[in-house]
DNA sequence: ATCCTGAGTC
DNA sequence: GACTCTGGAT
């Protein structure tokens, strides 16, 4: 049960890195296939790494599911290089590819266009697609108003003293999405807003609280302006 | 709790 | 040289 008082929070919180970054364009038109590639790849790497290994892959016409289980494991993975965890992640790749051909012949649409809960479920049942992977893919590519929570969502939501009792995923997850209406732009501005102010600003170490938005309403940068 | 493991930043 | 990155599997 989320409170109005932490509604509105949540809400001013938006409007606030809104005015300050922007809309961030996340995962604009690229399609589905190439958004759940970069859904993969950019596991625990920087998207930076992710647009370069994507660029070998379009280079090649591989940002196809056909093409991609043609290819052996072995050269994906040096082609996936830049992204960190190149072996592992052209494991994962194959095994999204090779659902999709087993299960819909390759029809992306009709796996996305599932209701989201058994979609969800059946996406984490692949290999590779955890809870954060597979919320990617049902907000970014199947456009389901399903809120994504990452690392950075955590560390600002913990720091602003708004951690849920339970800190596992969901019940992050289920925290925002009590507290905001379930609109598929919002849950998709929102989220990547939260990233790019937790790369910029509410950063790991030395964190930028002068330059905070949000500073006013966040204990722990309180704290941390006081040390100087 | 450990493994995976490139590129950029400081 | 250490650290971080839009995590997941074992």
């Amino acid at each position: 049960m989320v409170s109005e008082f932490l509604k509105d929070k949540l809400l001013n919180i938006y409007h606030r890195l809104y005015g300050r970054y922007g809309p961030q364009h996340w995962w604009p038109g690229d399609g589905a296939f190439e958004v759940i590639m970069g859904a993969i790849l950019t596991q625990s790497a920087s998207w930076a790494n992710v647009e370069a290994a994507l660029a070998n892959l379009k280079a090649r016409g591989l940002l196809d599911p056909a093409a991609l289980r043609a290819i052996a494991q072995e050269e994906l993975a040096h082609l996936i290089r830049p992204s960190v965890y190149f072996n592992v992640k052209a494991r994962k790749v194959k095994a999204f590819v090779q659902h999709l051909g087993e299960q819909y012949d390759d029809d992306l649409e009709a796996l996305l266009g599932k209701d989201a809960q058994p979609l969800r479920q059946e996406l984490l049942s692949i290999f590779g697609i955890g809870e954060e992977t597979a919320d990617d893919i049902l907000l970014y590519a199947a456009n389901k108003p399903i809120f994504v929570i990452d690392a950075y969502t955590r560390r600002i939501l913990d720091r602003l003293g708004l951690a849920p009792a339970q800190n596992g995923y969901s019940a992050y997850q289920l925290l925002l999405m009590e507290g905001l209406p379930h609109d598929v732009r919002l849950f998709n501005e929102y989220h990547a807003l939260l990233d790019r102010h937790g790369v910029e600003t509410c950063r790991k170490r030395e964190p930028l609280c002068g330059e905070c938005c949000l500073l006013d309403m966040c204990p722990a940068g309180a704290r941390l302006s006081l040390q100087g």
